[in-house]
DNA sequence: AATGAATGAGTGTTCATTCAT
DNA sequence: CATGAATGAACACTCATTCAT
């Protein structure tokens, strides 16, 4: 590719980019349903039919925002398994840890997951299977987090709920923790689910 | 009124919840913004025009659906706060009743929960705000139980947090229950969440 | 027929007219387009469906309120003519006599009057067309009138612009008469709109 | 603004033009109420939805249509006045002026005076409302007038009466002019209206 | 005759998408 | 690539008329 064509080549990325921005705070502000395609463009300073240059839907921008979630929730779980399988760190500050990313994950993509969480079971059958799906996933990835934590000795629950109680509380109270503008000090929120999680699962 | 009036008064009664249950049935399948008035009415055996008999627009059939939804969720932790108040009953007890309450509520009206949990926030904007509304009037009941249960005990971490995760867990851990079709047995449902939930909460 | 079946009749004549004076408030009120069956007969104290026993149509009720304007406003005319063939009386006396008829007339039915001046025209093409018939006939009378007073020492005007001039002003000058509620005194009107005419259609 | 967003300002102008051109026409053959904004965009040659690119609703082409109808009028009337006041023309003649000014304003302007006439008050309460204020105004100025040509010498009568004859004379007789498609020589209208209200007006 | 629920065709308006410039 | 006018299918809601009771 010559020099001149990768240089449109990322213009042409950044312009991507600035529509996709622009529909996140829009959507997150409207809702998918209740935005215009001119409500974006207009954010972006451009023109309703020079979107469909760079996207061939209305959906597609929204799957743009979308996609990635699911990889990016479930992988830091994928992460803080190798130190439970390596033993390199006490449980307890593990899941410290993976938390402590998730709070900043939230924070970093607060939009993004305000409109995961609250809108995107409604927008169509579709968004909410998806929805659905990815938090299935996520709760499965939970669900080795809890088994090697029983493995330290907790009791014997059924870690299919724990693991969902675990979701649910990740993205329950995180979703809360965006809303509230992240009144409350990172370190206590995340002291705080761990120690909560961590001793409702394992008992001795 | 009459004998006769009355009895029109019930048939009209019950052609408004035909309505309704058909409405419901369609917005859980198809959500808000994809549902015709027709689907409903097709549903219902009726007329388009004739749903304009019994509401004055297509968001009043939701209205109705939704109404009564925050009186009932925190309805049921009013009574259990009564339960503490009166030591009738020792904490984990109160708290499975509690949680048996739900489980019945949960299942009995899964459709409306349904929507409720994973549309209500993405139909728009007024919605959204109400979904949050009832999360949070949830979590302020839930909160004065937690208080009731550090009395007994349970170490000082942050009730707000606490009362997040509760509520947090109730909607999250119900959600997949209905979705499942109920696969889980109620009482081990019941009986984890209880013990998770109070653990977490209480520790020596 | 029968007593019974004529006591009927008669019991059916006024249900009829009830119809027929609440259609005509409500639509001097609200105009023929914005007015709703129901708001009929809300007024007459009835049901929509029993409205169809009546009539078989929303135009129905208003042909049977204009049907007949016609033959009263040119009726008049005719009845003066006849004064004039007879040299009854002085032209000024007899068309001051003609205009006194027409004050009681449009006093007595003011509310149809304004629906035929101010509304009829703009409510569908026939009926669009069904006030200039109305209007033309009426002229057409008036002219005959004219040429009578021509007759008396007039100069040679066209008779058929006076015949206009004379309709126009009966019919605008009493259409703000009957706005005004009556407003002046009922003689004033007369003699000002006699003479008035009288002396630009007669010149010596 | 560069030359070429004028040149494009000219041609939206022209192509809103043409919306009012062919609603114009489809109001004075259906009436306001008969007429869909389908038959507009076809007689326009267009499509429906592009009609709310230059109208945010079926009224505001009416509106459009009508704004401006009232300065028309009254304005040749103040016009007019300045004449007299400088005594620069006989009355006769200055009035014979003003009639000339209406006729080719009504054979101008025929669609847009036939909808005023006949229809304005039959579309709803608002214009109904609007007329009357129209001939209303038109009637205060015409008042004006008559009280100049009063002081050349007419006889005292009612000048408000005088007022109303005027205006219902001016309105009904050219209604008729219009609807006639202009049969009868202006030049022979304008000198018999003139005559007939002046004389009508003014008696030693 | 009286009631008012049921019917369904009709209409203004919206908006994703396309297209000419 | 950028613009914004053009397209037309879609849909909530209305209301004259019918009909079962």
């Amino acid at each position: 590719m010559s020099l001149r064509a990768k240089k449109f080549e990322i213009i042409k990325k950044e312009k991507r980019n600035l529509f996709i921005i622009s529909a996140l705070s829009v959507f997150e502000e409207k809702g998918f349903n209740n935005t215009r395609i001119k409500d974006i463009t207009e954010k972006a300073g451009t023109s309703v039919g020079n979107y469909y240059n760079y996207f061939k839907s209305k959906e597609e921008v929204f799957e743009v925002i979308i996609s990635g979630l699911a990889e990016h929730m479930v992988g830091k779980f994928k992460k803080l398994f190798i130190y439970f399988q390596d033993n390199r760190l006490p449980p307890i500050s593990a899941v410290k840890n993976l938390f402590r990313g998730y709070a900043k994950m939230f924070k970093t993509k607060k939009e993004t997951f305000l409109i995961f969480l609250e809108q995107m079971g409604g927008i169509n059958i579709k968004y909410r299977a998806k929805r659905n799906e990815i938090i299935d996933s996520f709760t499965d990835e939970v669900e080795k987090i809890i088994l090697k934590l029983v493995e330290f000795g907790a009791r014997s629950q059924n870690p299919k709920i724990s693991a969902r109680v675990w979701t649910s509380t990740v993205l329950g109270v995180f979703n809360w923790w965006i809303r509230s503008d992240f009144d409350l000090e990172e370190e206590e929120l995340v002291n705080n689910l761990t120690e909560f999680l961590v001793r409702g699962t394992m008992t001795k």
